[in-house]
RNA sequence: GGGCGCGUAGCUCAGCGGAAGAGCACUCGGCUUACACCCGAGCGGUCGCAGGUUCGAACCCUGCCGCGCCCACCA
């Protein structure tokens, strides 16, 4: 139920100075015992963000942080002292933090052992940042500032209330969720004063204070004014007139609870009612005088609505009723108590308002930008936030009372009066969390640290914690530091089940990365988890994409070791005159380089990753390695080939460094002899061209041999079986270097002495047709070749009609753009061709 | 009630104005000296529905239908 109690990181980038960027990472804590998905999945994306700065020769720092932890540790002892019996109220305020201090250590530990498990770029050079001196300075500091400058008070507010942790929380922690409950209606009053109203809590009538109607609503003007008894309470209530009633709902006639609803509350103080609380802090109905006192609101709300009914006041009874209740998100999700109550709040407008500001002056950007309306619906209609929590861990309010009340707000240096106490109250966590990007860099000190890396570059974060800790860090940077806390705020989404359900623990379809990481290796749950990282959107991961991240790193050992097997080094010169597969890989290279660069700059983590695969797998592997082979037979291109796979292997294994580091790391120093990948250098764009030419034959040559294959698999020509073949028109197609490649992967011989083709194939290329003569060695099977031929001519056909249509029409001829217009001659052309050459092929054929 | 987004191959998702894609699943064939965690070949889609704009729409516009998330004090 914890969860998600905290998952966020951020890093920091100055493109400006010497060393430029570096970066800060916040671990994210985790309360199940071990590291949570949704705590992997972000900061794998942190870590791949920082290797790649890093090796890009920015300079990089992790600084721990335990903040966020401390409040996690202290629902972990809580539930630890509920199964030895015990409670924190039994343990006392002294023996509770001492115990909680104990768990933070270990727990904290085991935090950052997973951290390491995941392979996190950490340089331990910080101390973690604690609820220590340097973070309660920061915060006495910034509270003193905010209450100087009349933005912190001290109210009585209608407040979200927790009878389970006898807490109130702040808007955002409280989640409204449809219930069914029951509406009931009852009549106060009797003859012609009757008047009935209507709730979903019936216990609170017993609260109430006077009954509202609209000022307009004729049908109660004669009541307005007079006085009503409340029934069961004795008491009598006024009948007000509002405006906020809305006349056309139920009978037009509210019921006033002033303490204990918020638009009740309202209109208690525009009428001036009294506001008696009814309920304790437990939730139990408390000082009315009545037989219900000591029950618990959801007992009382069935007895009150019984002794209602023995004295026949239920008017009408509604159940199921739909609608919407709050619920505390931590702890046990029960339903939230609104309750007038004493509490600290901060005055948000002007800082809500710079905070916004921000963002709709391009100052600060929101990556991606669909999450910009969600920060400014928030920001621009922001209450004032309650920051007292009646729990115990945490920063205590820093301020003190004197035996007569005289309340005295005091700086981190000041110390209180003698007989003064101090408030018991602690400050929610994330008022400390929102002083993060400075605070943990030595403010209010003006330390180096906080001149070298304020304000930051970047803040990756799930969406789900964004008005939680980004809007308080954009508020309190702003106005503490005077300058926006980073330059970009970079979303990810939450993980997802592989249907892309929701994860939950009671659905049952939680995973735990710790397993994962057990069964198929860190590196695959990071591969996998990067590969489904879309910004900003929901990432669905299952056990299917792990095994695929698992074997895609197999993959890569194993052509590593033909690589190495084969002689492959870096070291060694490129060939000055390249193979076409040496300069089209090298091409390739160079373009998914940038393509990956561009992609992770942008943070779109899932495209460069199936970016990377898609090179590495279908055509490093499945092409070049395959093309390499009879080059390395062969004594004039055997060097040159063994220095292209060394250097495309290297350049592959750094860019794939940053999302799986432990294999890239163990296969790059054995490729390389260098001493770690973590310090190689991040790939540079090579000075050469793209051999355009070069590329063309290779997709030739591609097309040719996979037109062979299919031919093969359809005759049913065994794989095993070598095939005589003469390959006519080869150097007029400018493949003439290829005869070697194309033999060799189709398993094809050349052709002996008396050689007697049984079939042929012709396959267009873009510099012409080659024919292929094969010996099969039997009569082919006819039929099978008459259906591939069919399908070819299907296809072709449909190419043509789609030409012919775009070209008939004179529109098109007209406005389109001539290379469109003309690409479309172009395909007309070859699929006419295609066209008759299939259909000369098939009346070839015997019948 | 407001805001954002999504409905594309059996499943999960890319593509967002000029020839329908990937992974997994499925079918068929393979122990070809890096790899069976593999290799080769395939099957599979009127891109939610209806209009509109355009020479051209999965892609832009409008309206519906279905779904998700966030925000919101209606008893």
């Amino acid at each position: 139920m914890y969860e998600r109690w905290v998952d966020a990181g951020y890093f920091t980038a100055d493109a400006e100075s010497d060393k430029p960027p570096f970066c800060i990472v916040i671990p994210p804590p985790n309360v199940t015992g071990s590291l949570h998905i949704g705590h992997a999945f972000e900061h794998t994306l942190i870590d791949i963000m920082c290797r790649r700065k890093r090796m890009a020769g920015f300079e990089t720092l992790w600084l721990p942080g335990m903040d966020h932890a401390s409040i996690a540790v202290h629902a972990l002892v809580e539930r630890a002292l509920a199964a030895e019996g015990t409670s924190r109220r039994e343990l006392g305020r002294e023996k509770f933090i001492e115990r909680t201090w104990e768990w933070k250590a270990e727990y904290g530990g085991r935090i950052l052992a997973d951290m390491r498990r995941l392979g996190d770029s950490v340089d331990w050079t910080r101390e973690r940042f604690t609820m220590d001196e340097r973070s309660n300075r920061a915060v006495r500091t910034i509270f003193k500032r905010l209450f100087d400058d009349g933005l912190i008070y001290r109210a009585e507010r209608m407040v979200n209330w927790s009878p389970e942790m006898r807490s109130v929380l702040s808007d955002v922690e409280v989640e409204h969720r449809e219930v069914e409950g029951e509406l009931v209606s009852m009549r106060y009053g009797d003859g012609e004063n009757a008047i009935v109203v209507a709730t979903t809590r019936v216990e609170t009538m017993l609260g109430d204070t006077a009954v509202a109607v609209h000022p307009d609503d004729e049908r109660y003007t004669h009541l307005v004014g007079t006085e009503i008894e409340l029934p069961l309470v004795g008491r009598l209530i006024r009948i007000v007139a509002d405006e906020h009633v809305d006349p056309s709902f139920g009978t037009g006639a509210v019921k006033v609870t002033p303490a204990h609803d918020p638009n009740d509350f309202e209109i208690g103080r525009r009428h001036d009612l009294p506001m008696p609380t009814i309920m304790d802090e437990t939730g139990k109905i408390a000082n009315t005088g009545t037989e219900f006192d000591g029950m618990d609101r959801f007992e009382a709300r069935v007895k009150v609505r019984e002794a209602l009914a023995a004295q026949g006041r239920i008017v009408a009874e509604k159940r199921p009723y739909v609608h919407s209740v709050g619920h505390a998100s931590r702890g046990k999700f029960e339903p939230i108590e609104p309750r007038l109550s004493l509490q600290w709040f901060v005055k948000v407008a002007p800082l809500a308002k710079a905070a916004g500001d921000a963002v709709r002056s391009g100052d600060v950007t929101v990556h991606p930008k669909e999450l910009e309306p969600r920060w400014f619906s928030w920001v621009d209609n922001m209450h004032d936030w309650c920051i007292s929590r009646q729990l115990w861990w945490g920063h205590r309010i820093p301020v003190w009372y004197s035996p007569e009340g005289t309340a005295v707000c005091l700086g981190p240096d000041e110390q209180p009066p003698a007989g003064y106490t101090q408030d018991e109250d602690v400050l929610d966590t994330w008022f400390s969390s929102g002083l993060w990007p400075f605070s943990t860099l030595g403010w209010p000190e003006k330390t180096p640290d906080l001149a070298k890396f304020y304000p930051t570059s970047v803040l990756h974060t799930g969406y789900d914690i964004l008005f939680f800790w980004v809007a308080r860090m954009m508020m309190f940077g702003l106005y503490a530091m005077d300058e926006k806390p980073f330059d970009t705020i970079s979303l990810h989404g939450m993980v997802r089940d592989q249907h892309g359900k929701k994860m939950s623990k009671t659905v049952g379809n939680t995973v735990d990365p710790n397993v994962w990481m057990d069964e198929f290796g860190t590196d695959a749950v990071r591969f996998a988890l990067a590969r489904v990282a879309n910004p900003g959107t929901d990432a669905p991961i299952g056990d299917d994409n792990v095994l695929a991240a698992r074997n895609f790193g197999t993959k890569l050992w194993n052509v590593t070791r033909f690589a190495m097997t084969s002689g492959a080094s870096p070291a060694l010169p490129l060939p000055s005159s390249p193979t076409d597969a040496d300069a089209w890989i090298l091409g390739r290279l160079r373009e998914v380089r940038d393509q990956v660069d561009a992609l992770l700059e942008d943070f779109q983590f899932a495209k460069a990753t199936e970016a990377l695969y898609h090179f590495t797998w279908d055509e490093f592997c499945a092409w070049y390695v395959e093309l390499a082979k009879p080059q390395l037979a062969d004594e004039t291109t055997a060097d040159g080939t063994r220095a292209v796979l060394g250097h495309v292997l290297d350049a592959l294994l750094r860019l794939l460094h940053p999302i799986s580091p432990f294999i890239t790391e163990a296969l790059w120093q054995a490729l390389t002899g260098g001493e770690s990948i973590v310090v190689a250098e991040w790939p540079v764009a090579p000075g050469a061209d793209v051999d355009v030419a070069a590329a063309r034959r290779v997709t030739d040559a591609q097309k040719l041999i996979t037109e062979i294959r299919r031919f093969r698999t359809e005759q049913r020509v065994p794989d095993s079986r070598r095939v005589p073949a003469r390959l006519v028109g080869l150097d007029a197609a400018g493949l003439g270097a290829h005869l070697e490649s194309v033999v060799a992967l189709n398993r094809l011989e050349a052709a002996a002495a008396g050689f007697a083709p049984t079939a042929t194939l012709e396959v267009a290329l873009a510099a012409g047709t080659v024919q292929v003569e094969l010996d099969t060695s039997d009569a082919i099977d006819v039929p099978a070749e008459r259906a591939r031929l069919g399908r070819d001519l299907a296809a072709a056909q449909k190419e043509l009609d789609q030409a012919d249509k775009k070209l008939g029409n004179p529109k098109f001829v007209d406005k389109a753009p001539a290379d469109i217009v003309d690409g479309i001659r172009a395909r007309r052309a070859a699929a006419e061709a295609d066209i008759e050459r299939i259909n000369s092929r098939l009346a070839a054929l015997p019948s």
